[in-house]
DNA sequence: AGTGTCGCCTGAATGC
DNA sequence: TGCATTCAGGCGACAC
């Protein structure tokens, strides 16, 4: 679920609550996500101090002051969220890991459908670890460029969403971007990624990065579960031109809607994506 | 090696 | 109303 907007916005809340933080209290109700909470989080975590937080790809890495990094995924439905020592308790049913730092601000982890991981790595490891080790390069980066992409996609048969989709091909982008930026480069997602020209890749390149950067500023999407650490809704899903828009008309339609159905949702790898057949070639 | 399918989980929306 | 079915933003284990 969340993208790497999303988890941008997370993070970002998650600096201002927990650097320079020690953690006095760590409470585990399920250990068992995507991989089991390791047994040494608890005693790890308590009275350490969060001296740095990054994210690469969809995940988080907050260093301690102990030589390990909390590794955090949110999955489809994982949330992120402070909440102060006395508030009213919503339920707590998906409350997996309760972190209470020294000036009592309470950090919960929710994830009703445990597709998230929550891992305890060493910091001199982490880059290397399995989740780590085979991720393409940032899309923010200039690693990320057209010249990039075409040596990648040399012998690529599958579609082209599928492919902005893979990790290993390029992080963060997950299933709304990828519909949104084939969108915005004018690309039919369909195509299979071999055929694509220089010319159509660097018009993906440059979607790619101006819709993540465009949703970062919006605090990302918010469709059901996704918020920010303050519970505050995303405002991304306001400017879909495609993505759970079907048999509407994209931006500046001025095709027959009668005629043309408008946008349309296929399956790809199991996944929707929207397109809109008249602009996307 | 590259590609396609399945399953992990739960909850919300939809259909009968 | 109640029950069954479908679908959801991710990702890794498989089989071919």
């Amino acid at each position: 679920m969340p993208e790497l907007p999303e988890v941008e916005t997370v993070l970002s809340g998650l600096k201002q609550v927990f650097l320079n933080r020690t953690i006095v209290g760590v409470k585990i109700n399920t250990p068992k996500l995507r991989n089991k909470i390791p047994l040494n989080l608890a005693p790890k975590l308590r009275n350490a101090k969060v001296i740095a937080a990054s994210r690469r790809a969809k995940y988080m890495k907050l260093d301690l002051d102990n030589d390990h990094t909390l590794v955090v995924h949110l999955g489809m439905s994982g949330v992120l969220r402070t909440e102060l020592a006395n508030a009213k308790k919503t339920k707590q049913t998906h409350d997996h890991l309760r972190l209470t730092l020294d000036n009592g601000t309470e950090i919960v982890y929710r994830d009703p459908r445990r597709f998230g991981v929550i891992d305890l790595v060493k910091t001199e490891e982490v880059d290397n670890s399995a989740y780590f080790r085979n991720l393409g390069p940032e899309p923010l980066s200039r690693k990320f460029s057209a010249a990039y992409l075409q040596k990648t996609f040399a012998n690529k048969t599958v579609p082209i969403k599928q492919a902005i989709m893979d990790q290993k091909i390029v992080v963060g982008v997950g299933n709304i971007y990828a519909s949104e930026s084939l969108f915005l480069a004018k690309i039919d997602p369909r195509r299979v990624s071999k055929t694509l020209k220089i010319s159509e890749l660097e018009q993906l390149v440059s979607a790619i990065k101006k819709v993540l950067k465009h949703a970062i500023k919006e605090g990302g999407s918010t469709l059901r579960d996704y918020r920010n650490i303050g519970g505050e809704r995303g405002l991304f899903q306001m400017h879909f031109s495609v993505y759970d828009r079907e048999g509407k008309v994209c931006p500046h339609c001025t095709c027959n809607l009668k005629k043309t159905g408008g946008i349309k949702r296929i399956v790809q790898g199991g996944r929707s994506t929207f397109y809109c057949p008249q602009k996307q070639r």
